[in-house]
DNA sequence: ATGCTAATAT
DNA sequence: TATATTAGCA
């Protein structure tokens, strides 16, 4: 392999007679400035650019990951180059030189005119920034899509019978933070959309004002991030979301293969509405005194389903069994249980998130309920949930693990 | 409507 | 392969 590397980019120090120190942009141009040698100037900087270039290539592979060093490096490439051509010109007209301010911080611009004589570096240069900043649009528009219209899909996805569920969910920027890298996204984008209540199901509607939650099931996953589970959020702050058509160019026909049979989309069981389900079926008497209808409606949550409640009902019973619940008693073990439900917030799962502290920021989510309207302000940290702390409970250990 | 099982997707 | 969730049936 070694003998496809063009010269320039051989890292062989050898190469050069002094050995290479790594530098920094600025440092390498101050130090660039003080040649007195206008080819001299060029060949260092054309070799500082070789440098970055081939960084650059090495980083690609995880441009998604690091968009922050490539565009340092592809900003540290173009203030270099820039210095390149200003040496060139000069070296014609040398008498210039002098006046040439050294001004490292327009990096905005580059000129790739390279004068190397139309080298294929020129081109390799050129498709390399497009190609970087096409990724990195992707990226951005990949997640916007993903933030406001998972409906495009990405790759393989399932079916989207979504046609009359807007897509949306708003995501727990806590949980999300997957090791993916997506993390640094901004989730400002969480669409909280208009709620609508598409099946129309009774329940909450009874209930008075409700920040009743709109949650939605996600419309379709990407194969690799895609877990991104409904949040909920508060019917009336929606309103926004029209936007988000955002049907980037995104090669996102790729496949889209809908199954002819429409299977539901998975309903994604967040932190929070389990917990909300947990929540419920104390006010119902447990597990097994809870009713899937009661249980739907207690959590007024938009758009889920009694099927939905109750096939996590089914699993709750499961689970709970499989762990004797010593509930109340004193000998509780809030382990095992815990974790048992844990696991269940695939959603969330790799949501150790750092702030080992209050633990949940996540959304807005208060409880209609009347019954604790309390704590609207402050309703982040700890939850209104008071039976929840109170009850020991078992399982929802959501808050934190650590 | 609820509970259980089979089917199916992840 | 195991598990989670959905679909169907009683």
């Amino acid at each position: 392999m070694g003998s496809l590397i063009p010269p320039e980019l051989n890292l062989d120090c050898s190469l050069t007679s002094e050995t290479w120190v790594p530098k920094t942009t600025g440092e390498f141009l101050a130090e660039v400035s003080r040649i007195q040698s206008a080819s001299e100037k060029v060949l260092k900087l054309d070799h500082y650019v070789s440098r970055l270039q081939d960084e650059m290539k090495k980083i690609d592979a995880f441009k998604r990951e690091l968009p922050l060093c490539m565009l340092l490096l592809n900003d540290a490439i173009a203030r270099v180059k820039e210095e390149l051509m200003r040496c060139k010109k000069s070296k014609a007209e040398p008498v210039l030189e002098e006046f040439i301010p050294l001004k490292k911080s327009s990096a905005g611009e580059e000129k790739d005119e390279k004068i190397e004589g139309g080298k294929e570096e020129d081109i390799v240069n050129r498709s390399e920034k497009m190609n970087w900043m096409s990724s990195v649009q992707l990226w951005n528009s990949d997640y916007d899509c993903y933030l406001s219209d998972p409906k495009l899909d990405s790759n393989k996805k399932r079916k989207e019978e979504a046609v009359n569920r807007p897509a949306m969910d708003d995501l727990f920027p806590s949980s999300k933070n997957r090791a993916t890298g997506r993390a640094f996204a901004p989730f400002k984008g969480c669409a909280n959309f208009p709620v609508v209540s598409p099946m129309g199901k009774e329940g909450r509607d009874e209930l008075p004002g409700p920040p009743s939650l709109s949650l939605r099931t996600p419309e379709i996953k990407n194969s690799k991030d895609e877990i991104y589970c409904s949040g909920l959020s508060s019917k009336s702050s929606s309103s926004r979301s029209g936007s988000s058509s955002a049907t980037n160019g995104q090669s996102n026909s790729k496949t889209v293969h809908q199954q002819n049979t429409a299977r539901k989309q998975r309903r994604c069981w967040s932190p929070e509405l389990h917990r909300r389900f947990v929540n419920a079926l104390q006010h119902l008497g447990g597990a097994q005194a809870a009713t899937p209808k009661q249980i739907r409606e207690l959590m007024q949550v938009d758009g889920l389903t009694n099927d939905e409640v109750k096939s996590h009902l089914q699993k709750y019973r499961l689970h709970t069994r499989k762990v004797p619940p010593t509930t109340s008693t004193s000998t509780n073990q809030p382990v095992l249980l815990g974790g048992l439900w844990m696991s269940q917030e695939q959603c969330g799962e790799s949501s150790k998130r750092s702030n080992s502290q209050s633990g949940s920021p996540q959304g807005p989510l208060h409880l209609p309920g009347s019954s604790r309207g309390t704590s609207i302000t402050g309703g982040d940290s700890m939850e209104d949930e008071d039976d929840e702390k109170s009850e020991s409970h078992n399982y929802l250990s959501g808050r934190d693990d650590v």
